[in-house]
DNA sequence: CTCGATTCCATTGACGCCCATGTTTGCCCA
DNA sequence: TGGGCAAACATGGGCGTCAATGGAATCGAG
């Protein structure tokens, strides 16, 4: 499946349009709708960004009560209320609503910060206060990642 | 599973690229996407690399919410955020961005340094630092490398 | 008819592709 | 066993294509 990877600062023009990484539009390219769901994040200053099928693997684990507590179940409540379809234009451009770009201070700049299942958009100025906080304290931590073993069918 | 081995010195180019090592790229030939994945270390001055089944396994890893400390989930999304696809030319080349140069203070030629799963890469007078330096460390410990027995129905 | 939103077209600049060259390695044959 | 030939790899440079961006034109709703 493909991830996204990498950081991207692109340019908001004077009508809010934005161009989407082509990497990322590559990545979501086999899925039905051709843009991005947006929700704003309730735990920085960013927007969550994702492809519809992170939506119903949401849609999914939902239904899933052991796994889910009361809390998350809000939680997803929100995500689902504030989640916006936005397709992008022939260019892969997409327009940011103008609420969107408030909660994440965003202006004529923005970061599209790759996440691996899903990824963020920035104002990048904040995204680069953020990120060095996050590195300083894994600089000091020193945490080791447990990976899990290559899943069987590797190659092609 | 191939494996990255062996330490193989390059020239960059004006233009930034460089030769991937052949054998690294035959290791990576089974892949869909032909060319490696970089980002930049936290704990030394080089660049991590690896291909992108290397990126799935610690994606499918996050998923594993009881494994995962917040401090990995920090560590992950950092690397996430700063990998770069990289894909190589006709001709085996990559281009490293200039950000990624400046880490590992790379000018005009680089070290390729085979580990295993994954490589790193290298300016080279820091490596043949860093690397004397934990022969001496290594020379002093002694330590013994505790052998897993060899998984039976492995190869394809 | 006016305003807003979406599509179309043009520009620029980075990136990927092609070809050429030197050098090393490995192979074949005398 | 030595020489020579050929394939593969590392390297340089030029050119075409595509992505990002800006602005104009077109479509639709109020």
């Amino acid at each position: 499946m493909g991830l996204f990877l990498s950081t991207f600062m692109n340019k908001v023009d004077k009508k809010g349009r934005v161009s989407v990484p082509a990497t990322f539009r590559a990545t979501l390219a086999p899925q039905p709708f051709q843009g991005i769901i947006a929700y704003r994040s309730f735990t920085a200053a960013c927007v969550e960004g994702c492809g519809m099928d992170f939506m119903e693997r949401l849609s999914d684990s939902t239904q899933d009560f052991a796994a889910f507590s009361p809390e998350q179940e809000d939680i997803s409540a929100l995500i689902f209320a504030d989640a916006r379809q936005l397709s992008w234009d022939p260019e892969g451009r997409i327009v940011l609503p103008e609420d969107v770009m408030a909660h994440a201070g965003i202006t004529d700049m923005c970061a599209f910060v790759g996440k691996g299942q899903t990824f963020q958009i920035w104002e990048p100025e904040t995204y680069r206060a953020a990120e060095a906080e996050i590195r300083a304290r894994a600089f000091k931590n020193r945490p080791t990642l447990p990976l899990k073993k290559p899943t069987g069918g590797d190659g092609k």
